[in-house]
DNA sequence: GCAAAAGTGTTAATCGTACACCCATGA
DNA sequence: TCATGGGTGTACGATTAACACTTTTGC
């Protein structure tokens, strides 16, 4: 952390240096401090997880010369120190925050369809969901909005372009659970 | 922090040498960092909250001369800095918590009734559950057994004793969700 | 035409919810 | 005898889960 910087603050600032990258949705997950987890000596590591949404991947890719690389969360190359179980407790953490919080639409760009929408719980769950009752359970879902655009240029029919209204999806929580 | 202690051991030595409890669940829920938050200076808060067992909860009224005290999460007095945050956070945090996870029988001794289960519950989210739906629902959660033993002396009809089993608890969440 | 995704309803099973009374104990 | 919790079943509505075919586009 330099000068007074918040956590927050400082991981933003990290991710822009070494991928270019900004403007993420973050959240802490975990603080790391058990004994030996780094030979140099006693450390403490708050881990932080990004969301960034698809379409600003491909930024990352042609980036600077740093040696960041994307790498599938189910595949990844051997980390120092105790970073493999940071990276397991992020997926987790991951997990739950999709599952309980309106979380998916800082993934996807602001217009989506509802394929993208689905192929993300799947790929993040790891399920195959059935595409009829996801989009029945959309439909109730009044903070997922059809925009009334449609997508272009893609190799298959048009889709409905969707939004997420956060102001709505507050309304939505206040009603359905408590 | 003392010596090379983690951030769990910090805090239970610290709950340990304030209110004379040990050996309780801890969870960390979020650092708190930002700047102004305490006058004298930048700082780094870890917040944790402590599950302790509603029987181990009059010990803490007998001890030693400190200045700790009990107050209800809903009418806690004025606290430092940005203390009454972390309180309001950790109180969304323990909810979150005991929505999602087995957490109640951190509280609760380890021999209940559900009379006392579902007490916890209601007090906790602040609504008021059906009874015989409650039961209906802890029935089929083959993790709450029955001991066969009942309470004594209590002023009304003996209990039936449940106690929670951590391993069935692992292979009902196993069969249930994902 | 073919590959890829877009879009669309019905049925059966399960789950959640609402609801009221008698029982055993200690004071 | 009274206060306090202990203990029990049913019926209705809502939700979930299983399941297949036609359409539109680019190549």
């Amino acid at each position: 952390m330099e000068g007074d910087e918040t956590v927050e603050e400082t991981a933003l600032r990290e991710l822009k240096e070494e991928t270019g990258i900004e403007k993420v949705y973050l959240e802490q997950f975990h603080v790391f401090s058990k004994r030996g987890r780094d030979p140099r000596g006693p450390t403490l590591t708050i881990a932080l997880f990004a969301l960034i949404r698809s379409h600003q991947c491909k930024l990352f890719a042609t980036g600077d010369a740093s040696a960041a690389k994307w790498w599938p969360a189910y595949a990844l190359p051997s980390l120092a120190f105790d970073h493999d179980q940071i990276c397991a407790k992020a997926l987790d953490a991951l997990r739950a925050a999709l599952k309980t919080r309106p979380l998916a639409f800082e993934l996807l760009p602001k217009a989506f369809t509802l394929y993208q929408l689905q192929d993300l719980y799947e790929q993040v769950f790891g399920t195959s969901i059935d595409k009829r009752n996801f989009r029945k359970k959309v439909q109730k879902m009044d903070f997922i909005c059809a925009s009334g655009k449609k997508t272009e240029g893609g190799r298959q029919r048009p889709a409905m372009l969707y939004y997420y209204d956060a102001k709505r999806y507050t309304k939505f929580a206040n009603e359905h659970f408590f």
